[in-house]
DNA sequence: GCCAACGTTGGC
DNA sequence: GCCAACGTTGGC
């Protein structure tokens, strides 16, 4: 099984790099949305290393880099009622939502704005420069090295 | 805080 | 199975 890469989008006043790097690692509980999730449960392996997304913060980018460290299991938020993530169609015999394990890899020195990528000559197809509302994307080899590069790792 | 984009829901 | 209404995401 070939390495896949990813992005995965955070806000960080919720759960930010930085969190991420005092916590070794995190499940990433909370997705909702069916293709984000498809992704999550379908393709990732464990090994496979993902561009860290701060959304909906000034500004917005990409501030580092993770790992996914578990394949995709249930995520159990789904199953409490007094969870912010709680959906009742979800239930532990047929669970409709899957979360995976990431651990911190690096954190860029500076964050690489939204803006800056998208000027950027490699990356005029990278799904997060032309779709917005996708919380965890593919991204290609040749994308994930220009970003690295360009995060100074 | 606005609002465009877009995903989901539910009536028909 | 269409599509209007509605809710959410997320850049700006």
């Amino acid at each position: 099984m070939t390495k896949r890469y990813w992005l995965m989008k955070s806000e960080p006043e919720a759960y930010s790099i930085d969190d991420l790097k005092v916590d070794g690692s995190t499940c990433w509980d909370g997705v909702r949305n069916y293709q984000a999730r498809n992704f999550m449960r379908d393709d990732m392996r464990i090994g496979d290393e993902v561009l860290y997304y701060h959304s909906n913060c000034k500004p917005p980018g990409v501030v580092g880099l993770a790992r996914i460290i578990r394949a995709s299991y249930p995520d159990h938020t789904a199953f409490d009622p007094k969870d912010k993530h709680y959906d009742p169609r979800s239930d532990p015999g047929n669970p409709r939502w899957f979360m995976v394990d990431i651990a911190f890899v690096a954190r860029f020195g500076e964050i690489i704005p939204l803006e800056t990528l998208k000027k950027e000559e490699g990356l005029s197809e990278m799904v997060v420069t032309r779709r917005s509302r996708l919380s965890v994307q593919p991204v290609t080899l040749g994308e994930f090295g220009i970003v690295k590069r360009m995060g100074g790792v």
